[in-house]
DNA sequence: TTGTAAGCGTTATCAC
DNA sequence: GTGATAACGCTTACAA
């Protein structure tokens, strides 16, 4: 591999004149600068960047650490993510983690700092105590961090989309077609996404006025199976149940199954709603009405706050305030709900 | 940030013995080990990856070029690649570009080969003339490449689930059950992956000595709409159609939707089979019968591939012998199928 | 405008 | 077993 020297001395000039041409922070003739150009075009030369991170004391990369990209929310964040950084300029080290492991969030954040990334974003949804290492960390000692789908706290940058309010969305939509006895499957209770569309759909609920008790409530996990199962509970403890929430699409896709198996139309005799928006969910049978989270947007969001963390901390100012999140959800309202007109997006 | 010199002074030794402690390629006495390693510890000293690279002339990293991570193959793909890297001890760069895009694809390995990466994995599916690149590029001047999802060509490394072969059982599937008019929805016409599918499909109609004509097909672009229109068009065309090979599963959900609607029986009065096994596929109504490819495990395959190619060049030999490659695909079979058990698998 | 030299944080080579 | 010293490939004062 040919270096600024091999490409200097070819050109008759010094290492610094090409570095000069390369970086264009100090003024070449421009003789020589083609001169230049045209041996690293000859040569097929490569600036290397890690020896030039090296004196920057900037790599111009961030890191994106995640669990089940092989699942949908995930892979759309990963996906705002990476497109933002390359608006950036950032390079994106993908490191993908259980999402319950302490010592592979030690050791990822070791590897990360070691190999200077400017910045992470943590993408990994917070599930039981896999947050607790956030009480004994330096974060003097790391690169800048933004989260995903953690509750706030204080000092914390995060950022997510709006579960509990997209959840109050759907069923308050459901409320409106005129549906009193709502159930909900929710994701595992440990997640915390999972509690916020818990919480969402409670707020919905009591501010009409209707019941809102444990046993309208079953703890799916994230799958069509608990969706299917939890629907059979919930009609076994209510049989006038005429509307369920489910966590997510794909556990609304059980329901839709148990509903079909149990003789109950849908949305006539049960109205449903899922959270997610999947690209197939517009086809289930029937389509279903579900919540739009951009998360995209939501990623490309954690890459802006985190780029103005980095540039801060290299400026020597002190971190810029915690804003808001403003990622509103929406209903993607579809057939599966009586009277529906059309999507209020 | 500490540096091995902090930790050294700190120790009393020399920044070498520190690097030996680090490393382990050298010996070091116990009682200076316990006392570097305790400073190391003390001042939270991470070693900068970045400057061992230099000299090492290794980074220790593979970068994955893919397109379209928010859909079902790509996530699946890279989360095999990511865990397979991991376990290797490479960290992973993602970048992501446009299916068709020739000033991307030369942007995206410019930057890569001056990152220096040790390894490049292509995950971009082969589309119309988007490895034309491949004819004019200099294979010495970059880092080894293993390619996905395209044709095989001399002199190219590259990995694929058997979209043929299981484009062919998924046919087969549906011939062995007794249907004998067969239509096809494929993917876009010039991607690769689609064509290697109606070719799986025409070996088995062919085989069977059944009709096989291009009024069967209807060209979709992977999206369940498409799949509907399909349908429709396909009855148009063939009253007597009895099954539908749809490239992929979410084609395959327009088929069903489209069935529903023009009030066909499934599988009764029209056999749907999809290829891709997502998560969903086996809540749909009726339950999807579709081919499963392992995705995670061809990815992992790739990198297993990309790592010795590395060691190889690394160590100054030549490349190792092009293997046929072997992920075999299955049908996954369920009920959208007439008189069908259980799964293969 | 250009060349020279120092240094970024490591590891490898060579003495001791 | 340990300590100086010289690289790795680049950028950037400082001179010229």
């Amino acid at each position: 591999m040919p270096t600024v020297k091999d490409v200097a001395s070819r050109a008759h000039v010094s290492p610094g004149t090409v570095s000069n041409v390369l970086t264009g922070k100090r003024p070449v003739a421009p003789a020589t600068r083609e001169r230049v150009l045209q041996v690293i075009e000859e040569l097929g030369y490569h600036p290397n960047i890690l020896a030039r991170s090296l004196i920057n004391r900037r790599s111009d990369t961030i890191a994106v650490v995640a669990s089940g990209l092989e699942y949908f929310g995930p892979s759309q964040a990963v996906t705002g993510i990476e497109r933002e950084a390359d608006r950036h300029g950032y390079s994106v080290i993908l490191e993908l983690i259980p999402w319950l492991d302490r010592g592979q969030t030690n050791r990822a954040l070791a590897m990360l700092a070691g190999r200077q990334v400017d910045g992470i974003i943590w993408a990994v949804p917070e599930i039981s105590d896999n947050r607790d290492w956030l009480n004994d960390e330096d974060f003097d000692r790391l690169p800048p961090i933004v989260f995903m789908s953690m509750a706030p706290r204080p000092g914390i940058y995060a950022v997510a989309a709006g579960n509990r309010h997209g959840a109050w969305l759907a069923t308050q939509h459901l409320i409106e077609r005129g549906r009193t006895r709502i159930g909900h499957i929710t994701g595992p209770a440990d997640w915390w996404e999972a509690q916020e569309r818990r919480a969402g759909w409670e707020e919905a609920l009591a501010e009409a006025g209707l019941p809102c008790e444990e046993s309208q409530v079953f703890v799916g996990d994230w799958y069509a199976s608990s969706g299917e199962i939890g629907l059979n509970e919930l009609l076994r403890r209510h049989r006038d149940l005429d509307a369920v929430f489910a966590g997510n699409d794909q556990m609304a896709l059980g329901v839709l199954r148990a509903a079909h198996l149990a003789g109950r139309r849908v949305p006539q005799d049960l109205a449903v709603a899922g959270f997610d928006n999947l690209h197939e969910s517009a086809y289930f049978w029937p389509p279903l009405t579900t919540v739009n989270q951009d998360l995209k947007a939501v990623g490309g969001e954690a890459v802006r706050r985190l780029n103005s963390l980095i540039e801060a901390r290299l400026a020597g100012e002190p971190a810029p305030a915690l804003e808001v999140n403003s990622h509103r959800p929406e209903v993607r309202a579809r057939g599966g709900v009586v009277g529906l007109a059309r999507p209020r997006a």
